[in-house]
RNA sequence: GCCGGUGUGAUGGAAUGGUAGACGUGACGGACUCAAAAUCCGUUGGGCUAAUCCCCCGUGUGGGUUCGAGUCCCACCACCGGCACCA
């Protein structure tokens, strides 16, 4: 009988579909598991084969853990605004909601086509007025608790979108989406408020189970740095507050710097003996991009401010004041204290405009370059009160000092800026505000919700950075919900992130029409047990999302301050690279390939992509080899949690793994115990694969559930040996693994799936054979192998290994200085020659 | 510059300080077949060799610790990722 893997897998959907096996029973008294993958966003192009690894995997989880006895939730829903859907109605003139549809039901097709365990009466939709009405009313209660505001200020601007982006979708100056760059531009935004809880985004992180790259890069992002405020005078009378990391360097400090745009620049022009120089400086700075501003190496350029100078407080002293756009208007106070003796920065700018430098702490030559100490035991000099202190000692002297002078404090500083929050774009949730000109913003009544995206003749963005609803008076014209005069609403839309930021909660309940979610649920399903993701989400989505939980933690929507208990990620797969040098013979094609491609001529393995025509849809792959074949082989490609290449040709192990379990019910004797032969095989390989799922190490599992086939080929197999098989290869091929079950007639005296069944147990007593084969090493090489009884004692080990011809060889002539005998695994002996 | 990660056969990749290369792909040899595919069995790190006997070498490079190092320590090289004029 042949394996036919298409009929297995249509029947067995088709049944899955019936009997809804995977539905999670919210309260049910088994203990609960919440697995969540990152739900998709529904693309024209459908799923890729990059999709199928993070699902898989944690479908094969959740398989296992019900199996186990729990009571699982392992949902599926689709992140549906955004720009590429909006881009492609407009190109192919077909209403956003209408691609939306279609997209979803390509997905939802294809997902259910891999045999995915998902329950399918909890789907959500993030473009559903059902679902969005709940991410507008979180938006309300941010604006309600103050974490919302309006504001004007430079923004990121993608060019080419026609639309603001927030700081985490810029990447090294363009837009993360389509590459294009990136300008500032001065626009009025919804903001959210995320800096507020920067400090608890960042210590909650500790007591989190999440893999150690996603915590260090959210803290890179949040960039957390303490030091202190420091207020400053200038000649004018004016206040200048600095922060800085290193109030002990004080006495170093020879010059200030402000941001060009920092308003007391503004304030002083007319002071200014060099005011047009000092605006013209400021144009060009408000000019440049974010790839100008943040190039390498760029040369230090300012302008003195003529007129105006600050005081040192700590000595007294005058000192100049420059403009520069080394200092950032958006982080600190916009305006620094200079130790050009202890700061790189301030060094390269000192040297270039000649300024004195001034050695602070010993242990340097600060006319070569600024010396920054790398431990804090490094001891002050030339600072009055502090020297002699380390400065370890000095910081805290200093801080305590600048207190009771009253002009300043300590302070913590963080990178994170607001979350830019409104978009110009059509495809998006509607903002529920309203502008009236009596009452200022005004937010729409809770039970006006959902402000449902109206229909547009066009969704074009528009140059002038107004969204595309601007156009539509009828529906932006309306009544002040305050006054009841006229007023408009707010045209922009929410981000792509809005709907994500909060879906794992809905799927607790998704039906709800009177909450997002009902406590109840919230307290039996959260936190999410384990959620998997791309480290590209790392700083959006994950840190957009931690920081939604904790509001709605404040507010008493959930039960713990952290949306996801674990977090896991997967690498990406790459495609075969067409450009790579070793698929050409001659020297001469390899010269021409790496002259045109460069470094990318080296690599045999790149990312997928339609315009290198290496992508893998995951529909031929189903096709040529069905669906378990691609679980499992995208399962058995590599580490999870490292890039992997694809291989069709790999592909076909996987198929002839499958077809060689399949074979084996052929020969299996009608016997439902294990086979003698196999049982130590048997229980290793439960043993081994149980952990290893637990652990995201799907390949090794899988690597031992093939040893275990070739041993059952080797020495025959029962039915139950078979049966174990079964299970255990259930989480990653469960067509097959149902239909052997029903054939290997176990469904049919019990009535009970594979699924259905417990996950097999393993007995540590009966893991090992009875002999055992051993190294036995002399001086730490390997010189011979010999068996022995498992456990034999040390006296029956030597006596076996001394007879071994070998050894016996090599012991010729020589004593025996000190053995080292690892039970059950080695024997080292250390020989010396006999005098 | 700072912070992480990785480096193992032709190839994807395995290895709690204890027989390096599990498992898979590819290649080679054999069985079956008129033949091919599929399937099954075997071989497959390099050198030396008549030999699947010995011996030597071998996990990016150079040192070290240890009876024993892919694994631990020190220094370096290469690649990948994150942050980056953040005071």
């Amino acid at each position: 009988m042949k394996y036919e893997f298409d009929a297995i897998e249509k029947k067995w959907q088709q049944r899955w579909e019936g009997s809804k096996p995977y539905a999670a029973i919210t309260g049910d008294k088994r203990p609960k598991f919440y697995g969540l993958i990152e739900f998709p966003y529904p693309s024209a192009a459908g799923l890729h084969v990059g999709h199928p690894r993070p699902f898989t995997a944690m479908d094969v989880i959740c398989r296992k853990k019900r199996m186990e006895g729990y009571n699982v939730l392992f949902p599926i829903g689709f992140d549906a605004f955004g720009l590429p859907t909006e881009n492609f109605a407009i190109k192919n003139h077909i209403h956003p909601s209408i691609v939306t549809k279609n997209n979803i039901e390509n997905f939802t097709r294809q997902l259910k086509m891999l045999g995915y365990s998902f329950d399918w009466e909890r789907v959500v939709d993030t473009t559903d007025p059902d679902y969005y009405k709940w991410t507008q009313w979180i938006f309300l209660q941010l604006y309600k608790h103050g974490l919302a505001y309006k504001a004007t200020m430079p923004v990121n601007w993608c060019t080419s979108c026609k639309c603001v982006l927030a700081n985490e979708e810029v990447v090294e100056g363009v837009c993360e989406r389509c590459g294009s760059e990136v300008i500032r531009k001065e626009k009025s935004q919804w903001m959210l408020r995320i800096t507020e809880y920067a400090q608890r985004l960042v210590d909650d992180l500790d007591a989190l189970d999440f893999i150690d790259r996603v915590k260090t890069q959210q803290r890179n992002w949040i960039g957390r740095s303490t030091g202190a405020q420091v207020v400053f005078k200038a000649t004018t009378g004016d206040d200048i507050p600095i922060f800085t990391t290193r109030p002990d360097t004080m006495f170093g400090v020879t010059y200030m710097v402000l941001s060009p745009e920092h308003a007391l620049v503004h304030q002083w022009l007319p002071l200014l003996e060099n005011a047009d120089e000092v605006t013209a400086y400021q144009r060009v700075a408000a000019s440049k991009s974010d790839l100008e501003r943040t190039e390498l190496n760029k040369d230090k350029t300012g302008v003195l401010l003529r007129g105006v100078r600050g005081v040192n407080p700590v000595n007294g002293e005058e000192i100049p004041i420059f403009i520069s756009d080394y200092v950032l208007s958006t982080y600190g106070t916009g305006a620094i204290m200079a130790v050009p003796g202890h700061d790189q920065r301030d060094w390269e700018f000192a040297k270039k405009f000649d300024l004195p430098i001034i050695e602070v702490v010993a242990g340097g030559d600060v006319e070569k370059e600024a010396f920054v100490a790398k431990d804090d035991t490094a001891v002050m000099v030339n600072s009055g009160f502090l020297n002699g202190l380390t400065v370890r000692d000095a910081i805290p002297a200093m801080t305590k000092w600048l207190a009771e002078q009253g002009i300043g404090e300590a302070k913590v500083n963080f990178k994170l800026r607001d979350w830019v929050f409104s978009r110009q774009r059509y495809w998006g949730e509607p903002i529920p505000m309203v502008f009236c000109p009596q009452c200022g913003w005004v937010p729409l009544p809770e039970s006006e919700l959902p402000l449902v995206l109206p229909n547009v003749e066009s969704y074009e963005p528009t140059d002038d950075g107004e969204s595309p609803l601007s156009k539509m008076t009828d529906w932006v014209n309306c009544d002040c919900p305050n006054c009841g005069g006229p007023a408009k609403r707010e045209t922009d839309t929410m981000p792509q992130w809005a709907g994500s930021s909060w879906y794992f909660l809905r799927y607790m309940d998704p039906h709800n029409d009177k909450e997002a979610v009902s406590r109840a649920a919230e307290e039996y399903w959260g936190p999410v047990d384990w959620y998997n993701g791309g480290m590209e989400h790392t700083t959006l989505h994950l840190l957009y999302s931690r920081f939604w939980h904790k509001f709605l933690y404040d507010i008493g929507v959930v039960h713990t301050p952290e949306p996801y208990a674990k977090r896991t990620s997967h690498g990406m797969i790459l495609g075969n690279n067409p450009h790579y040098v070793g698929n050409v013979e001659t020297e001469e094609e390899k010269q021409a390939l790496i002259e045109k491609y460069g470094s990318m001529a080296l690599r045999q393995y790149v990312k997928m992509s339609k315009s290198l025509g290496n992508v893998v849809n995951p529909d031929d792959v189903v096709k040529a080899y069905g669906a378990d074949t691609m679980r499992l082989y995208i399962m058995f490609i590599g580490d999870f949690e490292k890039t992997a290449s694809w291989s069709d040709e790999a592909v076909k192990g996987s198929k002839r793994f499958l077809d060689r379990c399949w074979n084996l019910m052929e020969q299996a004797k009608d016997d439902p115990q294990h086979s003698r032969k196999n049982e130590a095989v048997i229980h290793r390989t439960i043993k081994k694969v149980t952990e290893d799922i637990d652990q995201l190490k799907m390949n090794t599992a899988i690597a031992a559930l093939m040893t275990m086939v070739n041993e059952f080929y080797a020495n025959g197999c029962t039915k139950g040996d078979l049966q174990t098989l079964i299970l255990l290869l259930s989480p990653f091929a469960p067509h097959l693994a149902e239909e052997m079950w029903e054939l290997t007639g176990y469904a049919a005296s019990t009535g009970v799936m594979a699924m259905q069944h417990p996950w097999p147990k393993y007995d540590e007593a009966l893991m090992v054979e009875q002999e055992k084969e051993i190294a036995v090493q002399v001086g730490g090489k390997l010189r011979a192998t010999v068996v022995i009884p498992l456990n034999a004692d040390d006296e029956t080990v030597l006596g076996i290994v001394y007879a071994n011809e070998k050894i016996a060889r090599l012991m010729e002539g020589m004593e025996v200085v000190k053995t080292i005998i690892v039970k059950n695994k080695l024997v080292n002996l250390i020989l010396k020659p006999k005098k």
